[in-house]
DNA sequence: CGATTTCATGTAATCCATTACATTGCACTG
DNA sequence: CAGTGCAATGTAATGGATTACATGAAATCG
């Protein structure tokens, strides 16, 4: 480009003003809109943001033209000006995992009956992308976040961390949280072992770092103690949540030659694996070995035999979670709260009394 | 451990420009680094963009600046100054579906390859919902939108549509699309079935809405045309994709008394169904009727039998789809293409030579 | 040594909508 | 009829970054 004179474009913007043809496509500002409805900029944005506080006969003209030229606002610089996305990202630590599956559908329900959008981050459970997610949040694209694991992002931000923390929980008193009772939920199931019969009961734990897992074991330990059935550490393995997990786990029981005749998991995957271990091993479940799980996936449901497992109340963990982030992001002084939730055994076909000829452990 | 006396330290306001306490949590902005870094908001700017514009000393101080105040940049602006967000949106109908997270995994493989952010959209197939999204990207919160619905949303942009297709295709050749040939992969899952010596082979459909589950008709009823087969109408039903969908499939069969040996579904869960109902009907699956599924979902490799199925690239279904994106962001003239993908089929335990005896139509 | 690049940095325009404040006209009150 | 209030609209500041263009200094060239 050459540098002699004025490089000036001169725009002859005025046909527009008479002609105003639809141009589909193009892309839109205020100012056009206002240009082309003979109205200033702010009464186009009072007649799409607050439409009482416009005539109704130049609100329509505005609306008119908005609807003629395809006009959408640039959301950017609403949201840069107003300091609001209304938004906020879920994070989940594994789409693959049907269990939050429910979740979102309680968060994007709470959501959207308050005017919010809801997208979904996918984490894998690393640091670096949660870490990711959470700078959205810095660099102000979203309001909030909500996360599904035992980790809280940092945000440097003025006051609040708009955070909130659903299905697990994060020692940290000053993030709100929605979650279970694991350790009564555990020990729920656990007892209902017992009271079928069982004494040697097998348990597949899920990873130590989150303490809802450690929860859940604390629950299978003290319904043991309940039952006075002396805690065998051998019958405990952690697994990783994963159906082969629960298939080691069961490997692992029978290699070493453990006896039990049931077995609860800390999930319902593991249990998932555990019983397609056991009837890979000839033995029958639940005539042989009850298995329980914990979660009720949506699965659970169409195993052969069903799954007896822990319902959580998935739906209303997501509809508290989102109600508590709506909460927090309308007045940052609402104090975090921990929210518990109670949730069900539900019986199904893997469970049964103990067998009085005791031969499970037989492979 | 609370000592006696008042330990405040002093945190003159002004006393940031020369003693920079850390001063956690306040938002910052390139003007504040700017002021304490000693140069102009251009160079902060530079800094942190083009580093290597900036000589070594002053971009050293500056991030030492931006660290230690934490800060970071305003998205909403920079993305409204450049225009561009580096974020695109993946709509998908059903985050329940299994099959969907491997072809998310792809995607986001590719997006972070590329320094892009992914964010999912959950659709629940509703048109509201999918306009939702696609205003998002009017609205310039998101460059772009990976669809894995048969249907494209409304855009009122400049240029091309920033959309993509995956796994379904819409008939529109202005929007790029990835699948993979539906025709032949159904047609080969049946052809196999034909091998098998299977001649009564029922089909449940997925709904006819979709292009991909009309040509895994037609290939249905091609495979069976190369078998000299008579199409026989009565052996088709269509679902909704979901397990009750294809157990209520096979109850419809079998109380009309039809006869069949095999059952090919047009996806996994469906197939699950049919299993689970065949079962509890006494049959056993694969001796007195086999089944294939579609997609290869997850759970397809853990079902008792495991079930033979049609396999789909679901990676690199996602990879194609987000290499696709980044193409038409960069080059919004690149002509649009439709990217057929092959799949095969995956023989598991859920198909066997059909019995001899054939029975399989009593109950 | 003067001219020309090159490098590092600064100044200010720009992206686009929102909104505080200002203005205008009109109805209504005393 | 002046004064007050309200409704409708306009003007311009604002949010926070990027970046074209400008500037000044140092390096290179002839």
């Amino acid at each position: 480009m050459s540098a002699e004179g004025s490089k000036r474009k001169r725009q002859s913007a005025e046909g527009e003003l008479t002609n105003a043809a639809p141009q589909p496509g193009r892309v839109r500002t205020v100012k056009e809109i206002a240009a082309i409805a003979k109205v200033s900029v702010a009464t186009v944005s009072r007649a799409l943001q607050r439409p009482e506080l416009v005539s109704e006969a130049t609100r329509l003209r505005i609306h008119e033209v908005v609807k003629r030229l395809g006009y959408t606002p640039n959301a950017l610089a609403r949201n840069l000006r107003t300091a609001r996305t209304r938004l906020v990202i879920a994070l989940l630590p594994d789409i693959a995992n049907p269990f939050f599956s429910e979740v979102i559908r309680g968060i994007e329900q709470v959501a959207y009956e308050n005017g919010y959008s809801v997208l979904l981050g996918e984490t894998q459970s690393s640091l670096v992308r949660e870490q990711a997610y959470a700078d959205m949040v810095a660099g102000r694209q979203a309001d909030g976040i909500i996360t599904m694991s035992h980790r809280v992002p940092a945000i440097p931000i003025d006051g609040r961390l708009p955070v909130v923390n659903a299905c697990e929980y994060v020692k940290d008193n000053k993030i709100s949280s929605v979650y279970i009772d694991n350790v009564t939920a555990a020990g729920a199931a656990v007892d209902y072992l017992v009271t079928l019969g069982h004494r040697d009961i097998a348990f597949i734990a899920g990873p130590s770092s989150s303490p809802i897992c450690v929860d859940r074991e604390q629950g299978y330990r003290l319904a043991l103690h309940r039952a006075k059935i002396p805690a065998n550490p051998a019958l405990t393995v952690v697994g990783d949540f994963s159906i082969e997990a629960g298939e080691r786990a069961i490997e692992l029981f029978l290699s070493q030659g453990q006896s039990f005749s049931a077995v609860f998991c800390s999930n319902d995957e593991m249990a998932i694996g555990a019983m397609r271990a056991l009837i890979s091993h000839g033995l029958r479940v639940p005539e042989d070995v009850s298995v329980v799980g914990f979660d009720d996936i949506r699965f659970a449901r169409y195993t052969s035999p069903s799954l007896t497992t822990v319902a959580q109340p998935k739906h209303a963990l997501g509809r508290e979670a989102m109600t508590m982030m709506i909460e927090l992001l309308n007045d940052p002084e609402v104090p975090a709260r921990k929210r518990v939730l109670s949730a069900d055994l539900v019986v199904r076909g893997s469970t049964a009394p103990r067998a009085t000829g005791a031969r499970s452990h037989i492979v």
